[in-house]
DNA sequence: CGATTAATATGCAAAAGCTGCATTTTAGGA
DNA sequence: TCCTAAAATGCAGCTTTTGCATATTAATCG
């Protein structure tokens, strides 16, 4: 039994050509060419230009690379996860987690969620967007993300609910021992900054609610860009500039007085941590992973 | 060669038991059971129950029926639409469209925009939500939604791009006949309105926009509820009730008298129209769609 | 608990499909 | 026009799939 016929496919987008492709799928190049017509045949299309020598994917095929691609990717990783859930008799549970709260209560929530019955945790990073789509299309059972307080809550009646986890600050930190000389130079001076990119959910919320305030008391001078908090972090440890970071992931240096927190002078943004699953599904095998989610406490 | 291998299992899911798939995917019995073995052989576990007798779907299975029929009924989708623009030769644009758009200004865009090049334009209704996922996905190639004006647009750098079609109002209208007399019982009277349920894009903005400030001069009556406007419509012309609709939808009952349009007295609200594309796409087959998107006038 | 019924599995032979090898056809380049 | 590299095809062997008839096995009912 194939059930790989997608990749066939696919190897033939990789490689442009059938003998390529035939040599990527580890046949013969008469067998494959045989298989590239048996599936013109059965699709009723045609795959491959053949006015050309080095044959190439038909304009049909090419229009629709990317689902043809992504379609073979959701499978295979679909099959792999069936196939390990049916090996190990552990559900799989995927979180789908934005960027910044990977890295700061993302340790945490897993520690705290895992070993609950037989599953499995496995966080997916990724941006605001995509922890929405891979909701959306059942590739995440669940979403963790941030809002802002005051923002609007989801409209009732979506297609999927959420719930406030826990409430975080975004929160001003510089390394310790500088601080206060740091501080002293603020009004109608400068104030070195590392900063998120404008595309980044913390560069939007640092941009839009902190610096505009910021500005008019002093120049900012954004000595360092980073998407990655952590590195924003380390590099405000290092005394480059203020960096804003979720508080949980400073919570280790700020205890240990390596870092500062200094939201009284250069204010701070009250975030919520929202947790987000589909309304729709039949089959609520992870139910008590959402119930753990209400009443986890930081 | 059997490509629909996904259908076998789907067939599963649907009849619950081995018999009656075989039934369903038109082969013998005898044949089908050994498909399942296949299946199970290649996919490495185990597919239906077989310890009760009319076997079950595994709880693997079951677990991720979600995800299955999704990509299978993705993979139909796009291979038949593959297999359309291979014989025709006119490609396909998917048109995301809110369900509100897809009946006011839907018909004219797809004029519009018909007959461009070799292309063939599909409007697919959809609510807020599940247009941003057929988006991301590449289930759509465009996104057409409403958006308040004042509502934050799109974060730059987000996956997606827009731009702003055009705007349109969200006017109250009443029938031609009895709006004078409609109006006047307004004061500290009482108003009869069509309303959107809460959980609709234009429940959401006449709750949240409109009727908090109408409620301050007259007690509201909601005599009909739909989500659709234009029945909305309808009802509002029937004599029922107040209704906010999008003003092109209204556009030729406003023009007969009909309707009429009460803006000036129960207050409207400015609608933009965005169009939304991935940014990504390598293959930008439809850029004139884009470009001809930008110089709509309405 | 045994007989009955319905669902699933399996032995078997025919049919269909797939594969590699060797060879031919075809497009691009010198 | 000839040469080269890519793709197609004839062919024989091998594997897979299928339907039929039949055997097993789980549920049901007396």
């Amino acid at each position: 039994m194939r059930i790989d016929w997608l990749d066939d496919i696919v190897a033939l987008l990789d490689t442009g050509s059938v003998l390529e492709a035939a040599r990527m799928r580890n046949i013969s190049q008469s067998a494959f060419s045989r298989r590239v017509q048996g599936l013109e045949d059965v699709l009723g299309m045609t795959l491959v230009e053949r006015r050309t020598k080095p044959s190439r994917p038909s304009a049909t095929l090419r229009a629709h690379e990317d689902q043809l691609r992504r379609l073979a990717l959701e499978l295979r990783q679909l099959l792999k996860e069936m196939h390990h859930e049916s090996r190990t008799g552990s559900k799989l549970v995927i979180i789908a987690s934005q960027h910044a709260i990977t890295t700061s209560l993302g340790p945490e929530i897993i520690n705290a969620l895992s070993g609950l019955g037989k599953t499995h945790i496995r966080l997916r990073s990724a941006n605001l967007d995509e922890c929405q789509g891979l909701l959306l299309t059942g590739q995440a059972d669940f979403s963790l993300t941030y809002r802002l307080l005051g923002e609007p809550p989801l409209a009732p009646g979506s297609l999927t609910e959420e719930l406030v986890v826990t409430t975080e600050k975004l929160i001003p930190v510089f390394r310790g021992t500088d601080a206060d000389s740091l501080l002293e130079g603020v009004d109608g001076g400068e104030l070195n900054i590392v900063a998120y990119p404008a595309d980044a959910f913390l560069g939007l919320a640092v941009g839009q609610h902190i610096l505009p305030n910021l500005e008019r008391l002093c120049s900012l001078n954004e000595v360092a860009e980073t998407a990655l908090s952590p590195a924003a972090l380390q590099l405000s440890r290092a005394g480059v500039g203020v960096a804003w970071i979720p508080s949980a992931l400073g919570r280790a240096d700020l205890a240990s007085g390596d870092l500062v927190d200094l939201s009284h002078s250069l204010g701070s943004l009250d975030m919520q941590l929202i947790a987000s699953r589909r309304r729709d599904t039949a089959n609520r095998l992870d139910e008590n992973i959402w119930a753990n989610l209400q009443s986890l406490a930081f």
